[in-house]
DNA sequence: CTAGGGTTAG
């Protein structure tokens, strides 16, 4: 028979090995033998251990007078099984009764404390009772107020503790620092340490670890990582997760994965800060492939993983493995995890299944504010007012939940999409209520919202009134004023930004690069890229495909070819760019290579890439092949037809002659046509001489563009061409009727830092006598070789030897002799003009081309023209 | 017989 002396070790160790059964015979042993009394103690551990709560309260309550023991005893059997409530309560009945509280209660109890009130006043307990002495104490003072949010008056226990500073109170003091955003102070504590001749174990090592990756700190992590191997903790699953951890947020993914592959035993939590590295560093099949390999290594993956993994299907396009996913959660009954619920709603929104996000939404039982967010951020897929309403319940219905700066940012970004002025307004408001006006973010959405919503002056407003020295609002003003027209004011604020002695960096040169785009301002895109090479910049994607985009806007397709070929690597927009680039320039078969190209590497098309695929088919004369993605996008690559496809075809088929299929086109699109539409009619009418249809497109384009003069210039020409005089003089009365005014014709070239205008018959230039004596000189050459003057498209009211006068001195003449006298034998020449090019200035630019051997670029309104060896990339159709 | 410090996801 056992013993009494052996009775306490065998609870000890049955408790340990959790041998629930066999503890229990021996209960019923001691409640036979009279011996409860005797071993209640051990019999409260054992119960606790066993994770039998309930029991241990049962044996406790069977005391006829418990000690303190028994009382420390049970607060830590509720503590150790997750009831932290019982356990606060039953130290307040320990302290009813009277039982002497001791240092073993007192670090539960402060563990288990809801808030820091309950702590304090166990804080002062311990003062009372003296037990701040003890070290255990001290340390779960320490880690108590470094939980609550209180780090200083965590330090203020540490320091307190009087030299009695063990291992414990260190780590608890650095990991004090770290829950509360003070890393560089927990890496201080950790060199404080190490100073005073401590060793740090496992626990310091883990902490001291993710104090690196909180305060960005590489260099320090690699330093402790060489020290965690030479002191031989290298193979501590916490420790390495840390520096997975570590090494996978801060960009060092491989060494993330030596350390992975290095430990013995990876847990989930080692798979999951992996996966979650390659994740955020966009290797999302990588991290799927590893989804795979954990699942198979025979480890049940967590939330974690799975809300990981979401994100990694998202990325991946993988969105029936995310359904799979959402499944898989419906079956293990974790479908109500917020984190997983973040997910789905992203991966169905990414997927276009609004309604299947929102459901997911609407199961969840205890929404919190990111996944409202979620929801709230996914919806402008077109459904704006549906934000709307949301951003409503969510404030009536939000119980203790505050909106965020997130929820702001959001919701702007769907108003911007609304141009509803008023409740950007309403959100302003709102913004400077929650004093939310300086975060970026909702400054951000307020300027776009401004500007989108055609109130540039407010946006700016908002740009100013901020002490607007960040240069994320920066950024967010040039982008406003680069995309409302004015790129000159983008340009000069970027000068201001600088002048403030602002750094710039890639996102705001990327949107500068869009503003000298639209300015078609090659001179300022190169010094844009100067800068892009100068601050090491120059791999990023999103400058990298500004600068293709730009340098084919500013007329160097060899440039954005350049631009192109360096791209580190190549998305849907890249691509896009090149190809519209190419097309614009007049290069339509090779646009149409680089399509195949872009198949080939198995990126997929979107819809602005198709209509640079039909632009390119247009200069090419693809008729065919044009029909061809038109009529089956929407099988081959699931895109819509917008508005901007059907124009091209038009425009597409007007120009191959074919005006009754184009008509057909227009009677049988599912939008009404629009300016672009009928201004593509209108220039295949005259082009193919039909003053019919140019009438009809015409009176369309005075109702849609009545402020435009070109679509009575165009009618004009399209009468005079087909010998219609009469009619020619009637739109001209209609003009002076309508007020409308000729926007008078304009050209001009760059010249290093000087831009040098010319109007028609321009004698202003201070190198005018050069100009003309040039222009004549070319004049003469230009007869002999075959040009004779096509006065027939001029309009003016006078005889024919002046209409020739006034053709050979246009302003893009006058543009294009200047930069002859002024730039070096052969150097390519690039002209701008504010309308179309003249008909006779392109036949005549084609013969000077021939002449001077040079490469002329005019940039006219819509398009650009290559003159070289006597021929233009237009093909004469424009 | 009873106590304190470390890891992963939106």
């Amino acid at each position: 028979m056992r013993t009494s002396e052996s009775i306490g070790p065998l609870f000890a160790r049955y408790g340990l090995s959790r041998s629930v059964r066999t503890g229990a015979h021996l209960h019923a042993y001691l409640l036979k033998s009279g011996l409860v009394v005797a071993f209640r103690n051990h019999l409260i551990s054992f119960y606790s251990r066993c994770r039998y709560p309930r029991s241990a309260r049962a044996v406790f309550d069977e005391i006829p007078d418990p000690c303190h023991v028994s009382w420390s005893s049970l607060v830590t059997a509720y503590s150790n099984n997750a009831l932290p409530r019982e356990a606060v309560g039953a130290f307040r009945a320990m302290r009813a009764h009277g039982a002497r509280c001791n240092e073993f209660a007192l670090p539960v109890v402060l563990k288990c404390a809801p808030d820091a009130r309950l702590g304090a006043q166990v804080h002062a307990l311990a003062v009372c009772t003296a037990l701040v002495e003890d070290v255990f104490v001290a340390n779960a003072l320490v880690a108590m107020y470094g939980g609550f949010g209180m780090p200083d008056e965590a330090r203020r226990m540490f320091d307190e503790a009087g030299g009695g500073q063990n291992a414990v109170s260190w780590n608890g003091m650095m990991s004090a620092y770290v829950k509360n955003d003070r890393c560089e102070d927990a890496l201080e504590v950790f060199r404080e340490m190490v100073w005073s001749g401590v060793r740090p174990n496992e626990f310091g090592f883990s902490c001291v670890v993710n104090a690196c990756t909180g305060s960005r700190d590489l260099e320090a992590g690699r330093q402790v990582h060489a020290m965690v191997v030479r002191r031989g903790y290298a193979e501590d699953v916490f420790t390495a997760n840390a520096l997975v951890d570590m090494y996978s947020k801060m960009g060092d993914i491989e060494m993330a994965a030596v350390v992975f592959e290095k430990m013995p035993e990876a847990d989930v939590v080692s798979w999951n800060a992996f996966i979650s590295g390659c994740v955020i560093h966009g290797h999302d099949h990588r991290a799927l492939e590893l989804l795979l390999q954990m699942k198979s290594s025979g480890l049940v993956p967590n939330v974690h993983t799975l809300s990981t993994a979401l994100k990694a299907c998202a990325g991946a396009g993988a969105f029936d493995l995310g359904r799979q996913i959402h499944g898989f959660m419906i079956k293990s009954n974790a479908d109500s995890d917020n984190y997983i619920g973040v997910g789905l709603v992203d991966i169905y929104s990414k997927d276009g299944c609004l309604d299947d996000a929102r459901k997911v939404f609407d199961f969840m039982s205890q929404r919190d504010l990111i996944l409202w967010n979620a929801l709230i951020g996914c919806s402008h897929g077109g459904q704006y007012a549906e934000v709307l309403s949301l951003f409503c319940r969510m404030r009536n219905e939000g119980l203790a939940l505050d909106i965020n700066r997130t929820t702001l940012a959001a919701v702007l970004k769907s108003i911007a999409s609304l141009e509803a002025i008023c409740h950007t307004r309403q959100i302003h408001a709102l913004a400077v209520k929650m004093g939310l006006l300086s975060d970026s973010h909702v400054l951000n959405g307020l300027i776009d919202s401004y500007w989108k919503c055609d109130h540039l002056i407010e946006a700016y407003r908002v740009f100013q009134e901020r002490c607007s020295d960040d240069i994320i609002s920066f950024t967010s003003m040039i982008t406003a004023l680069s995309q409302c027209d004015h790129s000159e004011d983008a340009i000069k604020l970027f000068v201001q930004m600088l002048r403030k002695g602002l750094e710039p960096d890639p996102f705001v040169l990327s949107s500068l690069l869009n503003a000298c785009a639209s300015l078609s301002a090659f001179e300022q895109g190169k010094q844009v890229h100067t800068h892009l090479i100068k601050r090491w910049f120059i791999s990023d994607v999103f400058a990298g495909n500004a600068l293709v985009y730009t340098y084919a806007k500013c007329g160097s397709i060899e440039d954005a070819d350049i631009a192109f070929s360096g791209l580190p690597e190549r998305g849907v927009v890249s691509w896009s760019a090149m190809i519209g680039g190419l097309a614009q320039h007049g290069h339509g078969k090779r646009a149409l290579e680089l399509f195949h190209k872009m198949l080939d590497e198995g990126v997929s098309p979107n819809h602005i890439t198709m209509t640079s695929v039909l632009s390119a088919c247009n200069h090419a004369g693809l008729v065919d092949e044009a029909k061809r993605y038109f009529d089956s996008m929407k099988k081959m690559f699931g895109i819509d037809r917008t508005e901007e496809h059907y124009a091209c075809m038009i425009d597409l088929l007007g120009r191959a002659g074919k005006l009754e299929d184009a008509m057909k086109l227009v009677n049988s699109m599912p939008f009404q046509p629009n300016a672009a539409v009928w201004g593509a009619l209108l220039g295949a009418s005259r082009v193919h001489k039909d003053p019919e249809l140019a009438r009809m497109a015409a009176e369309k384009l005075f109702i849609l563009e009545p402020e435009k003069s070109g679509t009575h210039v165009l009618l004009a020409n399209t009468y005079a061409s087909a010998g219609m005089w009469d009619e020619v003089s009637n739109v001209r009365k209609l003009m002076k009727e309508n007020k409308v005014r000729k926007e008078p014709a304009m050209s001009w070239v760059e010249m290093k830092d000087k831009v040098h205008t010319f109007i028609v018959g321009d004698k202003s230039h201070p190198r005018t006598q050069d100009i003309y004596r040039k222009l004549d000189e070319l004049g003469d050459l230009m007869s002999k070789a075959g040009y004779a003057p096509n006065v027939e498209a001029d309009l003016h009211d006078v005889d024919r030897s002046e209409k020739e006068l006034l053709l050979s001195h246009h302003s893009e003449r006058l543009a294009v002799a200047f930069a002859l006298i002024s730039t070096p034998a052969g150097a390519p020449i690039r002209v701008k003009k504010n309308l179309r090019i003249c008909r006779d200035c392109h036949v005549a630019i084609k013969f000077i081309s021939q002449i001077v051997s040079r490469e002329i670029i005019v940039r006219d309104i819509n398009r650009f023209h290559h003159f070289k060896d006597g021929t233009c990339s237009c093909g004469d159709y424009w």
